[in-house]
DNA sequence: AATGAATGAGAGTTCATTCAT
DNA sequence: AATGAATGAACTCTCATTCAT
């Protein structure tokens, strides 16, 4: 009735069934995605994939950027939760700056490894609609937070900003990552390359009380 | 008819009159990717704003991507031009370390403000054929090989790997520059962000020398 | 299963219950019909309406046709109450001419602006299965009927058919008045036009019975 | 380039070649409506019948309504033409009233009696987009202004309003003959039919003067 | 060399209707 | 008697590409 959010799901599904069936909608999307492409994934081969008529999928989604929005969140969400697990080790354990780095980057590094085709089409190429822009920020913001708290218990640190400095790392690690799977950078072995990301953070961090203080 | 790179402009344009009406194509298509993004920019439009026949626009190009990669190839060259122009002015100065940094960071801004929406349609929007994936490729390659000489000259440095080192400059100030133009980060204002990349590349040059080395 | 006329509502309701669902629909339709047109009042906004499931709307009714002449027959009923009350007031009166014609004409303007909605879906928008049609003729000639009862008291008038003169009084009513109220005629004022159709079927009333007699 | 009408043309056919394309399109769109109804005039349907593809189809006509008031614009045209051409006659002619009124609704009698089928879905069956709508002003309004010219001349007449007048005439000649052509008025013959319309308007405009002016 | 009318596969989406629960 | 998830044929419309002129 309301004119609704054009990318929100259209209804909640409440019965089991329907809530399977959008499962599996998102699921076949993730997949069709990753291994078609944007363009070639069209709605029908989604709901062929999921083992749906168009129908139904229609009936949960209000258009094709809505499930793009949907597999995005998941997506998102899992690799929040990968990092924030992979982090969590750490919390007891007081840290050194070096070993919270490549915790950092080795978990960031694993996800986009484990789903590098859908990143690729997720994040590349296909259109950003802003609900899809709102989850990202969202996602890395709360990277950025989880990040910025461990800063904080690392005795060699004194930050003065503390919360720009984690979202920098976060993002420089993100898209370093990102482009390093994608398609390599200057044929850097993976060892290497982390080594290199985790110089690049760490001179950056240990530099940044001062630099900013400056 | 003979089987033909299908991504490579299906004539030279020998004549004076060709070459004028390919720039005319690019010139459009250039325009109209910024201005209605990839999935609007047909190629009737394109010809259109080229002033050409649809008949035409296929005389010298075999399909559309072929449009998009002599784009992103013009689009690219003119980068590259534009920071080795920024970065000439420190050839004959014995520069510093962060003023060489600082020098990179504002060149490459200033060109992705500069042309924010194409860059955005480009490299985020776009299917990625492999020939501009090359194109990019060889621009950054061309890019990183300019900072290393430059790197070579600051005093200051003792690079163990001067090319990975340079390679890596390179790829993190574009990808958060990119970033930081398209959708901003963290809201920091130009003149800090500035600071914050300066410092993180000061900081991993200052340091690559003794951490690969370790 | 056994072959039934398509557009007959299924089931007699002879519980009271199922009586009331049937109401709601039809209530529903109208309203969703007169709000949205008939190419967007879908049986499911329908049933939704009514606060229904669409399974027990197809429980009443055998489609969606079907529907829309339950809905006609409603409303046609309700207009022929309207008009038949109107003109009963003249029954026992001995009513001149000219007030009869405008008492009609003001009885069926009246119901028509109350209605303006759902009469142009129905008889404009609509499709009109033959049972819808029937429906029609059907209360147009009860409405025929009943004018050509008054017209025989009126002293007076000499009608030699008044049978086919009160059809053609209320077929010109109701056509010039479903226009006036449509679109307008001529930017003539509501007065104006009452004026203006009185002047018809006055004239033609009173000459009627030289006319066809001649 | 410019947000242009939704229901003109796309465009101007300027070759000799587009016209024909056109003029098979339109005439088309008008079989498949009458024969079909306009919720089966699908648009390939129309293109197919057109002998052309549905791209042609679309690239003269920007979407489904614009057909169909391209269809209702020639309608209406041919009829204006058909009944100035009926009127045309009686120019010459100093005419009885009678004459004139019967020669207008034996003008519209035949013109709706060729075209029955297209009129229902014209005039009924299909939505009615305002550019639809001013198209049937303008022809209504084009009409009354020749009955008017006519009126004029008649000696018998003197009429106080002679545009208004004509307005009505035209509009109660075309509302009963579409509905004694779709599905005739109480069985009356096409021979009565006329007579008692023909006293209808005749009536009406003999009483006009003194109606109005009283 | 250039034109632009024509093509048509295939896209996203709707909605009357069915049927397992 | 009632539900509502599921269906899928059919729709309108787009656009990269071809080819007769």
């Amino acid at each position: 009735m309301s004119p609704q959010d054009p990318l929100k799901p259209r209804k909640r599904p409440v019965q089991r069934r329907s809530r399977e069936t959008v499962d599996a909608i998102v699921e076949a999307a993730a997949r069709v995605l990753a291994e078609r492409g944007y363009a070639h994934a069209t709605t029908n081969r989604i709901a062929e994939t999921a083992g749906v008529s168009i129908g139904s999928l229609y009936e949960y989604f209000p258009n094709k950027d809505a499930i793009l929005v949907a597999v995005a969140e998941r997506h998102l969400a899992q690799m929040l939760d990968g990092v924030e697990r992979a982090l969590a080790v750490a919390d007891g354990v007081v840290d050194s700056l070096d070993g919270l780095v490549r915790r950092l980057i080795e978990a960031l590094l694993e996800i986009h490894e484990r789903s590098s085709d859908l990143d690729r089409v997720l994040f590349s190429e296909a259109p950003h609609p802003p609900a899809l822009h709102a989850c990202v920020l969202q996602i890395e913001g709360r990277l950025a937070h989880a990040v910025e708290g461990l800063l904080q218990r690392v005795a060699e640190l004194e930050l003065r900003d503390a919360d720009t400095a984690a979202h920098l790392v976060v993002q420089t690690a993100e898209a370093l990552i990102h482009r390093f799977v994608q398609h390599g950078i200057h044929d850097l072995s993976r060892g290497d390359f982390v080594d290199e990301v985790a110089a690049l953070l760490g001179g950056y961090l240990r530099g940044a009380g001062s630099t900013l203080g400056a």
